[in-house]
DNA sequence: AACATACTCAACCGCCAGGAG
DNA sequence: ACTCCTGGCGGTTGAGTATGT
């Protein structure tokens, strides 16, 4: 025999919680204390609604009741804004934590976890995501909160404040041989509503043998006596690989994949499967600027 | 003004762990 | 040891709303 399940699915009442629903949970929940959510919604009377002359059987779930109150209804639910110091500690536990709502709610007096996974996935998580490369080693909770309030709709109004530079900018050794110029360079003006999708471990492994490469090849130039045009603590790609350059400036993950922004041009790459060629296309150009490149 | 698109978030769903019998 | 029940959790959905065209 399979488990029962939690409520019948016949004669639920679903959908948003009336005030009147909300005060009878109230009320008997102050009377009875928490607990038992399966008779809950027959002992507050959530269950017996008048219809023409019959009394009809409209039930709420008890766990619909127990996520009602815990989320809603409990006097020490904080609702609002979440403040900068909110922030920071979701962006923080989640690094560590990962998925876990539950355990970074316990770290936010007030705050459920249904409430900041919520405002995760809307607000924070494709910043996070798009800015994959840069955040991990470079931003800082407070940029990316930064990043993900510049993004959005909105993304056009020129009135929005760009995200700090500081603490953005890398230099072209390491691991992922990137040089970033500072953020706010790259959202200024900058459309970031496109879809993302997450960059598997294959695929970053995939991008960061092919920026070596063009960093490589940049070092060669470099040592060959090619000439390069140095702007601030960056290089121009322009003077080389006809616009191609290692020193391009990544920002995230527009559609397909990934995209670099190089001085004046935005570059995206197209991804076709494991090994093989990865697609750069100047999307900045209209005239459909495009290169194929062998990165495995 | 109307329509399209994107975003938010309340609510639901299925799964799982732990406890009771 | 096993079954069933309950509470809790994370993932997902979809209606309502905001914004752009």
């Amino acid at each position: 025999m399979g488990r029962t399940p939690c409520c019948e699915k016949i004669g639920l009442n679903r959908g948003k919680w009336s005030a009147e629903e909300d005060d009878k949970l109230v009320k008997y929940i102050k009377a009875n204390g928490e607990g038992s959510w399966r008779s809950l919604p027959k002992n507050a009377g959530l269950s017996l609604s008048l219809l023409g002359y019959y009394w009809i059987c409209l039930l709420r779930c008890g766990k619909s009741c127990r996520l009602r109150w815990i989320n809603y209804l409990r006097a020490d639910v904080k609702r609002g804004k979440f403040t900068q110091q909110e922030e920071e500690t979701i962006v923080k536990l989640h690094k560590s934590l990962g998925n876990r709502w539950s355990v970074i709610a316990s770290h936010l007096p007030g705050r459920t976890d249904n409430e900041i996974k919520n405002y995760w996935n809307s607000h924070l998580s494709r910043t996070i995501y798009r800015y994959r490369f840069i955040s991990e080693a470079t931003l800082s909770p407070e940029d990316i909160i930064k990043i993900a309030k510049n993004k959005g709709r909105n993304s056009k109004n020129a009135s929005e404040q760009p995200p700090s530079s500081n603490a953005t900018t890398v230099s072209s050794s390491g691991t992922n041989a990137l040089m970033v110029s500072p953020i706010n360079d790259a959202t200024q003006g900058m459309e970031l509503l496109e879809p993302f999708i997450e960059i598997d471990d294959d695929i970053l492994m995939q991008l960061n043998h092919f920026l070596q490469d063009e960093d490589d090849e940049a070092a060669r130039c470099q040592n060959d006596g090619d000439r390069l045009t140095n702007t601030g603590n960056r290089t121009t790609s322009e003077e080389r690989d006809g616009g191609w350059g290692s020193d391009i400036d990544m920002y995230g993950c527009l559609s397909p994949i990934v995209s670099f922004f190089g001085d004046d041009h935005v570059m995206q790459w197209d991804h076709s499967g494991a090994g093989g060629d990865i697609n750069l296309w100047d999307s900045s150009d209209l005239g459909i600027q495009s290169e194929t490149r062998h990165v495995w």
